[in-house]
RNA sequence: AGGGCGUUGGGCAAGUGGUUAAGCCAAUGGAUUCUCAUUCCAUGAUCGCGGGUUCAAUUCCCGUACGCCCUCCCA
């Protein structure tokens, strides 16, 4: 019998989800479904300094919105809790003890401030950082004047002297260390806290996980994970280091880079989907087989496969998110494009909070104008400015806005298009759109000329949707005053 | 400084001891269109560098450069 797939996403609440975080999750929980194993999330709090308030919910809460189930965490429980670290210190104290007796581990009486110099003296000569191992062999005198003064001990984890130390990882195959490149670690902190590397190997066993994923910055923690493992007795789980994200500095993606947008609660706000968001951040340090690029959570689910999770960074390539949320944005139902939409326009104050029927009926329009070329929610903002933008007389024009005005025809073509516009009694774009056709026939103007001078006076800009429907959004009352006053200034100059 | 890992066109990325070295995003050029957008077509890599093994290497081995990660009483 094979045994069930169990893996975890483990985060520490020391910041909301980011993409990093989001993505080892999705991976974790990608490789779980596919297995038809379970996927647990473990908080993993033991950093009470850097632990931030309200973290763990937007961890649970993004995740959530990105469309992950989990069968086991706090929120739900499940027979391996409890699931947040500061909550199984009993059972650590329990294990730790268990290798202070049999000597695995010692007491250590070093203060930080002496770590840390010794640290500076082992640096300033070229040497590598790393702890002396000064407490292996303190003697009971020795450790009776420590507590006489009151300090209090850390506790190491003895490591074995001449030993190696490899493993099979899924992502980067074949992994060897030596335990001389190791030091003396710390697995329970002076205030009695165990530190990540020892409650993640009691975590991991004790919550049976079969498969540990986790970024790239892991692998050099694997192998004191690993002597942990065999001073216990226990299996180690298989390892799959997944690549790092990267900005486009190359630099590892860290929750202080500004140069990037890192929180998936920002791209919620921004308007990205959860399913294209989903989509492209499991494409990053990860392929399918064929060329299609674009797949549904159930879909990924299916053909997950660890072994093709790649082994050089990904970096976050920002416009072929903006590609790929606009693929979802252009299949998106119309409904719930319009609900998306419109409250950035609200929250510009471009549109009132609350409107009538025909004052929506209007907002879906302009804002289905846009809808195959839309990247993301907010900047439905900038791109439908034209039908917010009142003014009547634009006074800078830019050099093509003149160039397409300075023509002689242009002139023509709007004395005769606000002639025929005026004699209109009802205002369609299905009206509005045979009357260029007179105009053209009158003016013998076409294409080109004939449509950009109506263009750049009536809506204000070169640019924009098909020219009857966004006449008829604008409405006849902005499009006709702004057709007089430039004829207007024209006759007077 | 030590250890680990990586290196295929601007970004992602597939792939194989002998191929025209997929595909996607971006960029540029072109076609269509009143413009933007859409759509379509086109354009670009001697697979970091040097050596070796081989009839043959991007693919295997060694070295080197560069990058990143770790070396914390962070995770």
């Amino acid at each position: 019998m094979t045994e069930e797939v169990r893996v975890r996403y483990a985060p520490s609440p020391t910041g909301f989800l980011h993409i990093g975080n989001a993505r080892t999750a999705i991976f974790n929980y990608l490789f779980a479904r596919h297995a038809g194993g379970k996927f647990v999330i473990r908080i993993e709090d033991t950093d009470q300094k850097r632990n931030v308030e309200g973290g763990e919910e937007s961890q649970l809460k993004f995740l959530k919105w990105l469309g992950l189930e989990w069968d086991e965490s706090v929120d739900i429980g499940g027979a391996f809790g409890p699931y947040r670290q500061m909550e199984r210190l009993d059972i650590y104290k329990k294990y730790y003890q268990e290798l202070l007796d049999k000597g695995f581990a010692y007491k250590c009486y070093c203060t930080p401030e002496e770590l840390k110099e010794e640290r500076e003296q082992q640096m300033a000569h070229g040497q590598t950082p790393g702890y002396s191992g000064k407490c292996r062999h303190l003697t009971p005198e020795q450790i009776a004047a420590f507590e006489a003064e009151g300090r209090k001990p850390t506790l190491r984890f003895r490591v074995p002297e001449d030993e190696t130390i490899e493993f099979n990882d899924m992502v980067k195959g074949h992994v060897t260390f030596h335990s001389s490149d190791v030091s003396d670690f710390v697995i329970v902190k002076q205030n009695g806290v165990p530190t990540y590397n020892f409650a993640v190997v009691v975590d991991d066993h004790l919550m049976k996980m079969t498969h540990v994923l986790r970024g790239e910055e892991h692998i050099s923690n694997t192998p004191k994970q690993i002597m942990l493992f065999h001073a216990f007795g226990w299996q180690e789980p298989t390892f799959a280091h997944m690549t790092l994200i990267v900005n486009e500095n190359h630099k590892k993606l860290s929750k202080r880079d500004n140069s990037i947008v890192q929180f998936i609660e920002q791209y919620k706000n921004m308007g990205f989907l959860p399913e294209a968001l989903f989509n492209f951040i499991t494409l990053l340090g990860w392929s399918p087989k064929g060329e299609e690029e674009i797949f549904s959570r159930d879909e990924f689910i299916k053909l997950f496969d660890a072994e093709r999770l790649s082994k050089s960074p990904a970096m976050f390539d920002k416009s072929k998110l903006e590609w790929m949320n606009g693929q979802y944005i252009t299949k998106m139902p119309e409904d719930d494009y319009v609900a998306m939409t419109i409250p950035y326009l609200v929250n510009a104050g471009l549109l009132p909070q609350e409107m009538t029927d025909a004052q929506k009926d209007w907002a879906r329009r302009v804002v289905l104008l846009y809808k195959e070329q839309l990247h993301y929610g907010a900047e439905i903002v900038q791109l439908s400015d034209m039908f917010f933008n009142k003014t009547i007389l634009k006074t800078e024009l830019t050099k093509d806005e003149e160039k397409i005005l300075s023509g002689e025809q242009a002139s023509d073509v709007l004395s005769a298009f606000n002639r025929e516009l005026k004699a209109l009694d009802s205002w369609t774009a299905e009206v509005i759109a045979p009357l260029i056709k007179v105009v053209q026939k009158e003016t013998k103007q076409r294409g080109w000329k004939l449509y950009m001078p109506i263009r750049v006076v009536a809506t204000g800009s070169q640019h924009g949707p098909e020219l009857p429907e966004a006449l008829e959004l604008l409405g006849r009352d902005l499009v006709l005053k702004r057709m007089d006053a430039y004829l207007e200034k024209q006759q007077t100059v």
